[in-house]
DNA sequence: TACCAAATTGTAATAATTACAAAATAATAA
DNA sequence: TTATTATTTTGTAATTATTACAATTTGGTA
């Protein structure tokens, strides 16, 4: 798609929402929808800096605020460095492989426990599903063996 | 339990993984064991610090870790108020409650999707659920109203 | 009982995030 | 098109959780 044209999708999703449309938060959508790697804040504020040398960090913190608090994007978190952000708002959960760092989505069906959770009487609105191992392209590899253990 | 039944307990446990036998290293474990609301190291700390004085917070960390690396107790990452401790490491999930904040354990059958996604190629290690929402007795008391909105 | 590796302690440093106030700007109405 | 105003952006300072590190202490063993 031509950048006119997701700029456009980004300006009437900010309308949907009632926010105002700055330059700042049509790059900052621009960037999560390009780049699906679940970034960091402080990802997106380097290399959305290099065009744009007055963005300042809080503005990027600010706006994914508003971006998670109207349900645009996502927030995740693995290990312990920080928030990463999803764009993607659709069911799925996380694979992090601690070989290659790399944060996976892994596209599954809901989980039957949910069911049963809010059969019990809990509100659900969140569900957060995350895997930590080694990932397919690591395992082969071949830098780690085979026998899965299970630490539940 | 009394009290040194329980110490000895802890005592063979860390004999077990080859970790020395500390008063510090105990007091943690029994504080884990007898408070399962999952706290942080700043909630041990202070609270252990209440019959220790001269306990340092580095010690607290240092601990947890060695507990952590050994496989005797999980981390929990849940919002972003830092890292959380469970002595429980059979397979359950968690449930945080928006409304008065407690993480509540879930006991639940291994999803399926697990399967699935060990079929793919991944090396699965370590499995994390976590649901957030609104808790039965919150629901009961009628703060939030019950139209449940999945945001997966 | 003495030794040594490991653990504990206190302080200083780091990293992620938030608070806050001033300046700039998007949306709206005149 | 311009003026108005609420919202957003910016930069700096503060906060919080965590880690680094070096000196001191201590648990386990010979």
């Amino acid at each position: 798609m031509e950048k006119h044209m997701k700029m456009d999708k980004y300006i009437q999703l900010l309308k949907k929402y009632n926010l105002k449309i700055t330059p700042q938060r049509l790059e900052i959508l621009n960037y999560l929808d390009t780049h699906r790697s679940h970034p960091t804040a402080d990802e997106i504020y380097r290399y959305l800096k290099e065009n744009n040398p007055s963005l300042s960090k809080t503005t990027v913190y600010n706006t994914l605020d508003v971006l998670v608090d109207n349900h645009i994007i996502r927030t995740l978190i693995i290990e312990d460095s920080g928030k990463h952000f999803d764009i993607r708002t659709n069911q799925h959960c996380h694979f992090f492989c601690r070989v290659c760092k790399r944060i996976i989505d892994i596209d599954i069906k809901t989980c039957p426990n949910i069911e049963v959770t809010a059969s019990m009487g809990y509100k659900i609105e969140e569900i957060h599903g995350y895997i930590k191992g080694v990932c397919k392209e690591c395992m082969n590899k071949g830098v780690v063996k085979n026998e899965s253990r299970s630490t539940t």
